[in-house]
DNA sequence: TCCCTTTAGACAAACGTTTGTCTAAAGGAA
DNA sequence: TTCCTTTAGACAAACGTTTGTCTAAAGGGA
C-alpha cells in the first residue's frame, strides 16, 4: 500500500501538499502543473489514503452502528436497506450488531470501536442504557419506535398508518372489528391501538374492549391472541393486526379453524412485506414508508454528528392501503 | 476518552508499560502491586484503547466486511445471524454491504477501509472482480455459493439436501417429480438440480426434462415456472423447488389455479425459513444448517487472516427434511 | 567483596495522516 | 530600484498506540 509520502516523493513535493491535494483543501495554492504531477504520481501508485491514520488524527471513524434485534423481521430489512443507501451516500460505513448478545457488551464494542454515531431499532435498549451511552457523548437516533426519554426518533405515523387500515374496513362495511396489538410497552403498538380506537370512533363505532388482544410481535403469538379472538361469543368479522407477524399467525389460525380469509373473516395487516403478495390469500396490508425511515434516521444522526439537528422528532407521513384479497366487502 | 499515557501518568509508570498490561504482554515482567495501580488507574479514568490509533500500529482493523446482495432474503438472516455471532466471539465486527452499489464501488470502499476480510455471498461478483481483490491481498471467503476460481468457499451440501427432498417425495409415492430449479449460473442451482436427478435416478424414475424449469430465485419466476409445468399434458403430482422464494411463487400458481397443495399437487421448498411454519399450507422444507454456514464462514476467513487455513472448501454436512402439510402420500 | 544475571520498567521510534505556521520566490505598484 | 503583497508549497508537530532496545536496581553465587 502507498503512502503519501511515497507519492510526495515521487511527485517531488511535500506529503503536506499532497494530503491537501487529496483532501482538496481550499487553503492550498498550487500550479496546475503540480497538482497535475500529483494526482499522476497518486494514480501511478494506487494510492488510497490509510483510514487509521486518519481517524486518528481527524478523530472520526466515518462508521456508523446500527443495533436491531435480529435479522429476521422483514420490516427490519427495509429500513436497514434504506439506510445503508443513505449512509454510503453521505460516506459513511454501516456497522451491524444484532442485540442477541448483552446490550452491555454491545455498548462496550461500541464505544471501544469509537464510531461516530448509532442507530438503535430494538427493544433490549431501555432507558438506562440509552443514558449510558449519552453519557459517553454517542450520537444516537432511535428508528421506528420511540424510547423513553429520547428526543431523537425517527419514526412512520404509525397512528395514521393504523387509522387507514381500519377505515379501509369500515369502508367494507365492517362494523365488527378487532384488533391483535402488538406489546404495549413498545410505541408503535400503542400508536397502532390508538389509531384503531380513533378510526373506530370517526366510524361510530363502539369499542368493545374484548376485541382488543395483546401479543408478543410473533407468528405464534399472533395464533393465540387469533384463537382467542375466534372463540368469542360476539366474533368480529373482521382483524387488524398491529404487524406482519401477528398477521401471520392470525392467518394460521383462521384456517385452521376451517374457516377462509376473507369470507369468513377479513384480515388487514401491517407493513407491506414482500410475501404479502405471495402468500394465500393475498394479504392486505397498510404500507409504510420503511426505506425513507431508514433514510431520514441516518440523515438525522449525520446531522447530530455535525452540530446541524434541531433537535426535534421526525414522523415520516407517506402511509397507504394496499388493497388485495383479505378483505371482503359487506353490503 | 483518557488516553494511555494519562493512565500512565496517574498509575506513575511509562505508557508503555500500560500499554503492556492491556495487552497482556507476556514479555513484561512487572510487580503484582505496579500492575494494580496500573488497574486502579485504567478503571479510574474509564480508559479504553483508541482503535484507530492501534489500528494504524498494528495493520489490522478488526473489521470484517459482509457482500450481500440484499437484506429481503431470508436465507441471508440466517447466515448472517451465524456469521456475526462468531464474528464477535472472535473479536471481529462485521461491517454489511448490500450490493445495491456498483461492484466497483463496493471494492474501493473495501479497499478504503482496509478492513481485514471480506465475506461474499453476492451474484454480482464475477470472477474479475474476486481477482482484482485477490490483488489487493484481501482475504475472502464465498459463502453459500462456489464462485468460479476460488478455492474459498463454505458451502452447504445442496445436492445432498436436493436429493433428500427429492427421496422425500419418492417415499410418499410420487413418480412424476417436478422440479423448478434456480437460475443455473449459480452453483446452487446446478448442485440442487444434480441432487434431483441422483434422486431420481436411485429410485428408478426416468428423468423427463420437460419437468425442469429454470427460474430466477423470486417469487414472481417461480409463479411462471410453475404456471408452466400446471399447463403440461402430463401434469407432474409433485415439486421440488429449489428455493424458498420459489416455492413461494409456485403456491401462489397453484392455487390461483383453483388446486390445492397437497391435494393436486405436492410441494418440497428448499430452506427452512420462519415462515413456512405460517404459511397455508404449512410447507414441507429441508432444512440446511445456516446459521453453522454462516459461523464456519467466518471461521475459516479468520484462519485466512492468520494464515492458518488449509486451503481447501468446506462442505458443511446437516440437511433435514421437514416434513410438514404440503405432501400428499400416494397409496 | 565483586561480578554476573534477573527483574522491573523506562525510552524512543514508528505507524500515516492532518493542519497551523513559516518562507522563498514572484509579481506589482510607486 | 525598493517595498509590499500574493502565490506556492515546505516544515514540523500531533493524534494514541505498539514494540524493540536499553538501563538501573536487586538478587545470587563464589
Amino acid at each position: 500500500m502507498a503512502t503519501l509520502k511515497q507519492v510526495a516523493k515521487l511527485a517531488g513535493v511535500d506529503s503536506s501538499t499532497v494530503s491537501r491535494v487529496v483532501n482538496n483543501d481550499p487553503s492550498l495554492s498550487i500550479k496546475l502543473e503540480t497538482r497535475e504531477r500529483i494526482l499522476k504520481a497518486i494514480e501511478e501508485l494506487n494510492y488510497s489514503p490509510n483510514l487509521a491514520a486518519r481517524n486518528l488524527k481527524k478523530k472520526e471513524t466515518k462508521i456508523l452502528g446500527l443495533a436491531i434485534n435480529n435479522f429476521f423481521n422483514p420490516v427490519m430489512a427495509s429500513i436497514i436497506h434504506g439506510a445503508e443507501l443513505r449512509a454510503n451516500k453521505e460516506g459513511y460505513n454501516l456497522l451491524v450488531y444484532s442485540s442477541e448478545h448483552s446490550q452491555s457488551k454491545i455498548i462496550n464494542s461500541l464505544v471501544d470501536r469509537h464510531i461516530d454515531g448509532l442507530l438503535i431499532s430494538s427493544l433490549t435498549f431501555e432507558e438506562e442504557d440509552i443514558l449510558k451511552l449519552n453519557d459517553k457523548n454517542l450520537p444516537i437516533v432511535s428508528v421506528n419506535r420511540k424510547v423513553l426519554g429520547m428526543k431523537n426518533y425517527v419514526v412512520v405515523n404509525d397512528m395514521q398508518g393504523a387509522k387507514l387500515g381500519v377505515k379501509h374496513l369500515i369502508e367494507f362495511g365492517h362494523k365488527k372489528i378487532a384488533h391483535i396489538s402488538g406489546p404495549l410497552y413498545t410505541s408503535t403498538a400503542v400508536e397502532r391501538l390508538m389509531g384503531y380506537r380513533t378510526a373506530l370512533n370517526e366510524g361510530d363505532i363502539k369499542f368493545i374492549s374484548e376485541y382488543v388482544q395483546e401479543s408478543e410481535n410473533s407468528i405464534d403469538d399472533g395464533y393465540i391472541a387469533m384463537e382467542h379472538l375466534l372463540s368469542l361469543s360476539n366474533r368480529p368479522t373482521a382483524v387488524f393486526a398491529s404487524s406482519i407477524l401477528i398477521a401471520l399467525g392470525a392467518m394460521k389460525a383462521i384456517q385452521e379453524e376451517g374457516l377462509t380469509i376473507p369470507n369468513d373473516i377479513s384480515l388487514v395487516g401491517f407493513h407491506d412485506v414482500y410475501f404479502a403478495e405471495a402468500i394465500f390469500p393475498r394479504l392486505t396490508t397498510v404500507k409504510m414508508p420503511l426505506e425513507e425511515m431508514g433514510d431520514k434516521a441516518i440523515g438525522k444522526l449525520i446531522d447530530i454528528i455535525n452540530k446541524k439537528d434541531n433537535g426535534e422528532g421526525i414522523i415520516i407521513p407517506g402511509e397507504r392501503i394496499i388493497s388485495r384479497d383479505s378483505v371482503k366487502r359487506l353490503v
